[in-house]
RNA sequence: GGCCCCAUCGUCUAGUGGUUAGGACACUAGGUUUUCAUCCUAGCAACCGGAGUUCGAUUCUCCGUGGGGUCACCA
C-alpha cells in the first residue's frame, strides 16, 4: 500500500491563523494515524507578502502545540529551478504559453468586463502569438513576460473530492491562469502541484476555500503527467455572522490564544470538533485519542462557527483536571501561570489552587489573584453580612481572631481552619455567614472570592491575623 | 453577476424511510453553600420552504429560498 504523506502548507505572512491550526491538525491526524508522513512547506512564493521571520514562528507556534513535522522543511523559494522546468515543459507540449500583456492592459480588461457586466477573465490575447513573434518579445531586452495555462476548449473536468464527493466544470468557465510571474517566481497553482507531486503527497487536505480552483489543478496534473492524489477539502471556519474567519471579529491568531493561556489541548480538542466528529458522544481528546479515532469520512460539509464559548469551557475543563490530576502536566501549568504573576511567581502555585476553577484561560488569574499580593481596599460596610449589623460583624471578626491566633503553624491546615470558624458560630449562636463573610472580605477585599478557609491557608498565619486587625480597625 | 459549495436547537453536532429527533456549549431554574466558581439535578431550544417518490418523509429527487466561497503576476 502507498505510504500516506500529508502536508501542511502555510504562506509566511503573519501568525498562524486558527483555521490553519485545525487544517495542519487534520493533516497530522491523517498521517500518525496511517503511519505516514507530515510534511511542512512553506509556500514563500510572494515575495511582497513575506515576512522576515514568520516561518520560523510558524514552526515555533506548531511544535508548541505538539504537531512537529517530519523530515526536512521545504521552502518553495529554493525550488524555483523546478517549476521553471515544469513551465518549459508545458509550453514545449503545447500547454501553456508566454504571455506579454501589461498589468496595466489587464486592469483596464477586468474593469471593462466588469463594467460590461461580464466575468472577469483573460481574454488570450497572448494565446495565439506565432512562434516567430514570441521568439522575437523573448530577445526583446525589458519585455517582461509570465507564463499562463492553456486551457482545453470545451471540456468538462470531473474532480473527485473524499468530503465533497463529484464535482464537474466546463473548461469554458476557466481561466488562462498564471504559472509564472514576471519575477520569475511560481503561482500557487504550479508549485503547489509540482511539489504535492515531487514531495509524494498522498492526501491533499486544505481548506474549502480551494475548492474552486481544484478542476484548475487536476488540469495541470494531467498537462504534467502527474497521478491525481486524493483530495480532502475541509469545511471552512465560519465568524459568528457566517462569513469566514478573519481578524476584526476576534482573535484568530493561534499565537494570541496561547499568550492568553490556553492550553495546547483545549485549542486542538475544540478545533479537532469543528467539522469532524467521532460519532459518538465524547468530547474530550487528549491528541492520541484523536489520532485513532480519526476518519476522514466523518467529515462534514457545512461550514462551522468558531464559539470562544465553547474553547472557554474545553480550557476551563482541562485547567480542572490538569490541576485536580496533579501531575507532571500540572507543574509545567505552574511555572506557566508564573508568566503572569509577574514579580510574584512564588504565588502562582496557589493561586492556580484558587482560581483554577474560576478560569478560562490562565491570564484572568493575574487579576484574580492581585489580591493575595497586597493589601485590599474596601469599605467597611463590605463586611456586614446581609441583614447582620456591624455590632455581630465586629464580635465574628473579634472571636476569629482569637481562636486562629491560638492555632499553631502546624495546625494551619485548611481543614483546621475551616472547622475553626465553624466552630466559632456554633459556640456564639453566629449563622456561619456571620463569620465567613466578615472574615473572607477582610482577607480578600471583595465580595466574591475563594472561601476564607482557602485564602487563609494560602495567607499564612501572620498575613491574615493583620489583615483581620485592619478590618477590625476599618469598622470603628 | 458567472461558477462552485452548503442547509438539524443561538452555537458545535448525532441520527433514522416510521425516534418522546440524542449529546455538548451557552442560557434559565433549583440543590450543595458564607459569596463566587466548581459539582449535582431539571428546564428552554432545531429538522429553511414547496412539489414529487412513498402507506409514511427531517431523511431520497427536483425546484425555490437563504447563506457562504471563489473569480489576481495572493496564497
Amino acid at each position: 500500500m502507498k505510504k500516506i504523506r500529508t502536508r501542511f502548507a502555510p504562506s509566511p505572512t503573519g501568525y498562524l491563523h486558527i483555521g490553519s491550526l485545525r487544517t495542519a491538525l487534520f493533516n497530522y491526524l491523517f498521517a500518525k494515524q496511517n503511519n505516514g508522513e507530515f510534511i511542512l512547506r512553506i509556500e514563500d512564493t510572494d515575495q511582497q507578502r513575506l515576512v522576515e521571520g514568520a516561518a520560523d514562528a510558524l514552526l515555533e507556534t506548531l511544535e508548541s502545540l505538539g504537531l512537529r513535522p517530519d523530515g526536512k522543511i521545504e521552502h518553495q523559494s529554493n525550488r524555483l529551478a523546478l517549476y521553471e522546468k515544469a513551465a518549459n515543459k508545458l509550453i514545449s507540449k503545447g500547454l501553456a504559453y508566454p504571455c506579454f500583456c501589461s498589468s496595466e492592459r489587464l486592469d483596464r480588461l477586468r474593469q471593462e468586463q466588469q463594467a460590461n457586466k461580464q466575468v472577469p477573465k483573460y481574454d488570450g490575447h497572448c494565446r495565439h502569438l506565432s512562434k516567430d513573434e514570441v521568439a522575437q518579445r523573448l530577445k526583446s531586452v525589458g519585455d517582461k513576460h509570465v507564463v499562463r495555462f492553456k486551457i482545453p476548449k470545451d471540456q468538462i473536468v470531473q474532480a473527485k473530492d473524499i468530503v465533497y464527493g463529484k464535482i464537474s466544470v466546463k473548461t469554458e468557465d476557466l481561466d488562462d491562469f498564471v504559472l509564472i510571474k514576471t519575477d520569475n517566481y511560481p503561482t500557487y497553482h504550479l508549485a503547489n502541484i509540482v511539489d504535492d507531486y515531487t514531495m509524494g503527497i498522498s492526501h491533499v487536505i486544505r481548506g474549502e476555500e480551494w475548492l474552486p480552483s481544484l478542476p484548475k489543478h487536476i488540469l495541470l496534473y494531467q498537462a504534467l503527467g502527474y497521478p491525481l492524489p486524493e483530495f480532502v477539502h475541509l469545511p471552512l471556519l465560519l465568524n459568528p455572522d457566517k462569513s469566514k474567519l478573519s481578524k476584526r471579529q476576534g482573535d484568530v491568531a493561534v499565537e494570541d490564544f496561547i499568550k492568553k493561556g490556553y492550553l495546547p489541548e483545549a485549542l486542538l480538542n475544540y478545533v479537532a470538533l469543528l467539522g469532524w466528529n467521532p460519532g459518538t458522544d465524547q468530547e474530550l481528546f487528549l491528541i492520541n485519542q484523536l489520532i485513532e479515532q480519526f476518519s476522514l469520512e466523518k467529515i462534514n460539509k457545512a461550514g462551522a462557527v468558531f464559539d470562544v464559548n465553547k474553547l472557554n469551557w474545553f480550557n476551563a475543563e482541562y485547567i480542572r483536571r490538569i490541576i485536580s490530576e496533579a501531575g507532571e502536566r500540572y507543574q509545567q501549568l505552574i511555572k506557566q501561570s508564573q508568566g503572569y504573576l509577574q514579580g510574584h511567581e512564588d504565588g502562582a502555585e496557589d493561586a492556580l489552587k484558587l482560581f483554577g476553577s474560576r478560569i478560562n484561560h490562565l491570564s484572568e488569574i493575574s487579576e484574580l489573584s492581585a489580591f493575595l499580593f497586597k493589601l485590599p481596599a474596601y469599605t467597611a460596610d463590605m463586611l456586614v453580612f446581609k441583614k447582620s449589623d456591624s455590632e455581630k460583624t465586629d464580635q465574628g471578626l473579634n472571636l476569629s481572631l482569637g481562636s486562629l491566633a491560638k492555632l499553631n503553624d502546624k495546625d494551619w491546615t485548611l481543614e483546621n481552619l475551616n472547622q475553626t470558624l465553624e466552630d466559632i458560630a456554633g459556640k456564639h449562636g453566629l449563622t456561619p455567614g456571620d463569620i465567613f463573610w466578615p472574615v473572607r472580605v477582610a482577607l480578600s477585599g471583595q465580595e466574591k472570592s475563594p472561601s476564607p478557609s482557602e485564602i487563609l491557608e494560602v495567607l499564612g498565619k501572620e498575613e491574615s491575623l493583620n489583615r483581620i486587625k485592619l478590618a477590625l480597625n476599618k469598622l470603628k
